[in-house]
DNA sequence: AATGAATGAGCCTTCATTCAT
DNA sequence: CATGAATGAAGGCTCATTCAT
């Protein structure tokens, strides 16, 4: 359908050269219609904008919040593990998207700001709370330290988002060696080796 | 003078908006000129904003590569955080600037594209082999676990680049508190904790 | 029924904005059907626009000729002051027609520039013909100066046209204040006074 | 120079069309120059629309008032008589202009119906004190009734109201009779005949 | 009778840039 | 140095209209 066509040249297009870099015509042309005609199913480019930012924001969230819950089998460290996995899998499959949400993000256009600010906590809310049940999971096993919930958090996150800007500036090699080497230390960091000693 | 004034000008602006979202005549009329004017000083869009792209490289390589090397007085931790330390708080100081570079990094302008990628690396490299010296000094001191160098600058740079992009959606006291525990967790996995047991 | 909803909010629409002022799209939204739907029952905009100007032309010429004929009964300065009277009235009660039809009068799109001065003149020669009447009665009972009969028309149309154009900026009170000083100096002047020296 | 030959089309276009019906394009092409050069002078349409209305009002309120106060040579019916005779003759002249100011009166563009309101009533009030002298003196002097001035310079503004509404749909020639008449019945409805009987 | 999709024409406006002064 | 004037290119958007369904 036409609209899903204007959505995905859009979403392409906002990618590359972020709100105002990015020409209605350009995606016209890209879907194989007029201008003009976009607005038949959108009825500005600040609404083709924003819904397609919704859309992403959402399923962005949904796949966060999945990947975070679902698998209850495996030990803490496999879990943590594979949040950061799924979540650099995700940036790496949808390289579109990530570059759109980043930088509506970090860039946002003046009539976002307001409506980001709120958006964003919210989102980090949600993430923050699945991670917290991970950690206090991984805690009552002995496998994680017992230290307060909020620090282990901001230190995974901290990690999360390091990683994430990396996505933007290495190749996958280069990241996954990174990954590597990143979470072995940081596992170290957070893991209880009394037992070890 | 006047020439210093359309940087200046155009720095802020570059920041705001982009490449694409910056427009002359918004800086001149910042400046207090005409939009020709500018055309005395750079000759056209493209080299004013490799001027200050430059200017700003430079003057962030400087800053990094001073602020690694220093200090040779204090133990590891200290030599380590500082590095942390005196990035954000460049970051912050210097909030501009650093929006003008992120921004370019992540999202060059088509012309920036080829150019970046090397510019990246050189800028990395010199980095890194600062970074090393101060691991493999950590390391004989026994204040760091004797790891490959390089797994231990990757594990390093992931936390910079963590902070560095919450520098974007935290404000400072979060900042602040996320940097703590981030390195906390940080510290006890690189740091020789084999004497402790 | 939908014809008819089209027909009225198309003549609010053309009294709002004019020809060139007025869109489809407006008319369409205000009567809750899509745009496309108006060709069902106008072949274009200009028909809609024909249509609404020719309905609304028969039906004034009838309010006035109507006006100007039907009571025989008062005297001279009664039945005058009524015909001005019910135009006020007219005006005020029918705003919208009004505006639509003086718009049109006054600043027709180009393509009514021709037919317009043709039934202009039709319509004036009408309302001349009733006035005539009246005036010769009112001479005939001695109410009126025995002078030309087009003379003593010109000055009454030249008075109506004065209220009329008062309808666009002045209120009702002012209006009417207006009107009867304006109607006291004119039946003044065209009064039989000679009998009262 | 350009900016006069801009405002000058404008002028034109605008009286021709409306605020709405005028296009950018058509004033460029009449002056000789691309659209966008128009920018280089007024900022925006509305700019370019505004600065004509605001000149026009004052070049016609000077007119006006000029017309009314300099000559107090001659007797009280050949000064009221000049007034409407040299509004007939500066709109018979300045057709354009006219028709202008005219349509803006009567069907402002949204964005002026305020402003509008205002400027409209002092115009009025300048215009009525300018009739009040001569009326007054005219009343003095034994030429005219000896009635409210207030109800004297209704009933005149409704005769300039009428004959200028006429100048829009009569020629020269019929509007000179219309006048001619019109003013004879008139000044019957308002000179002192006490003395002829 | 109504509409979803599409479009050509046109509108106002901004922008980077040139050039003579 | 600085600017006034001008412009080609482009951008977002509206509009009347068509056509298949």
């Amino acid at each position: 359908m036409t609209k899903e066509k204007i959505k995905q040249a859009a979403l392409v297009a906002f990618a590359k050269g972020g709100y105002e870099g990015m020409s209605l015509a350009e995606v016209a042309s890209a879907v194989g219609i007029k201008t003009p005609s976009i607005y038949a199913f959108f009825k500005s480019k600040q609404d083709l904008f924003m819904t397609i930012y919704h859309e992403l924001l959402d399923e962005h969230a949904a796949q966060l919040v999945q990947q975070t819950n679902v698998m209850e089998i495996e030990g803490s460290e496999q879990r943590l593990r594979k949040v950061v996995e799924a979540m650099l899998d995700y940036h790496l499959r949808e390289q579109t998207k990530t570059e759109f949400l980043t930088r509506v993000n970090l860039f946002p256009p003046d009539f976002l700001k307001d409506e980001m600010r709120s958006r964003f906590a919210a989102n980090e809310q949600q993430i923050r709370s699945s991670l917290v049940a991970i950690f206090s999971e991984g805690i009552e096993q002995g496998d994680i330290q017992s230290e307060p919930l909020h620090e282990l958090v901001d230190s995974f996150l901290c990690l999360l988002d390091g990683l994430f800007l990396q996505t933007f500036y290495y190749n996958k090699e280069t990241l996954e060696t990174s990954f590597f080497h990143a979470w072995k230390f940081y596992w170290q960091g957070i893991s209880n080796r009394t037992a070890n000693c």
